[in-house]
DNA sequence: TCGTGATGTCATGAG
DNA sequence: CGCTCATGACATCAC
């Protein structure tokens, strides 16, 4: 039996007598009901019903005398304005203070009212002007109370997803990087390939000044290809080739295919390097 | 005693 | 124009 709580009677009495619950039992039940206001809208009204109008965690008005220090200063029995001393608990100074402005309702009660119930409650309820300002003060601390839980808890599932982003990207990072490696070497084992290859073609063939132009157009500098003609100035003007290798070396060899399909003679050498002036060394 | 996370509150802007 | 909500900033408390 803590009815107490609706209607904030002394705290230090710890409860009300039966006959104060009946009373301001009465008092809300018959203003909701004379009011048609919806249970839904007061979850206050169910625990009307039951003669259990609790605070959140009420149990402690049990002994509020004893542990509610904050409030049970020893200016708690009078009615003096104990504000200062009393707004680090909260809850304690909240029912503090409807004690002192003698709200007839629970704070807790007309703080869940919706909107509307709201409204209709001051139309039909008369109220002080500083019970008006403590009702209205307890809806917006209360509202926003709630919204910087909300507020919060998005905030963080905010920062977790931007985490989870991060790791995402980390990982992605990690793939692209250890593909370029693998691609890397890669390009670098089929240069080596070409190269070998070039050389067997120009040991086995005997390519003309002009062909072997051809030829090292399709090179990059970064490319063992290019060390067969490294005085060649279109090593390094062929972007082209560093992009799309497969296609230069197609076109490498189209050309080639076109210079050797008509002089194809073979050769027993494949050992001898192609070097100095971009002329056949052999 | 200091750092830190949780929570309440206020001020303010947007809808 | 008043109300509600979101949010940054600050204070307080507990650990």
């Amino acid at each position: 039996g803590l009815l107490s709580q609706l209607n904030f009677q002394d705290p230090e009495a710890g409860r009300s007598s039966d006959a104060e619950n009946g009373k301001v039992q009465n008092t809300s039940l018959q203003w909701l009901k004379c009011h048609n206001l919806s249970s839904t809208s007061c979850p206050f009204y169910q625990e009307l019903d039951q003669s259990k109008c609790l605070w959140k965690g009420a149990e402690v008005s049990e002994c509020e005398g004893a542990s509610q220090s904050g409030v049970s200063s020893p200016n708690s029995g009078d009615d003096g304005d104990s504000e200062t001393e009393t707004e680090g608990d909260s809850e304690s100074y909240t029912r503090e203070r409807a004690r002192q402005v003698r709200l007839p309702f629970s704070v807790e009660w007309i703080v869940d009212l919706n909107r509307n119930d709201f409204q209709q409650l001051l139309k039909q309820q008369v109220f002080t002007q500083e019970q008006l300002e403590f009702v209205h003060d307890m809806r917006r601390r209360s509202k926003n109370r709630l919204a910087a839980q909300r507020c919060r808890k998005r905030k963080l599932e905010c920062i977790n997803d931007l985490q989870c982003e991060i790791n995402k990207l980390k990982t992605e990072r990690e793939k692209l990087m250890m593909e370029r490696s693998h691609l890397s070497q890669l390009r670098l084992k089929t240069c080596h390939s070409v190269s070998a290859l070039c050389q067997k073609v120009c040991n086995e063939v005997n390519l003309k000044p002009d062909q072997l132009q051809v030829l090292a157009q399709y090179t990059s500098s970064d490319c063992p290809l290019s060390s067969l003609f490294p005085h060649v100035d279109s090593f390094v003007s062929q972007p082209d080739s560093l992009l799309q290798p497969q296609a230069s070396l197609s076109a490498c060899f189209g050309h080639l295919d076109m210079y050797t399909a008509a002089e194809e003679a073979p050769s027993s050498s494949t050992t001898d390097t192609v070097k100095g002036d971009g002329q056949r060394p052999l």
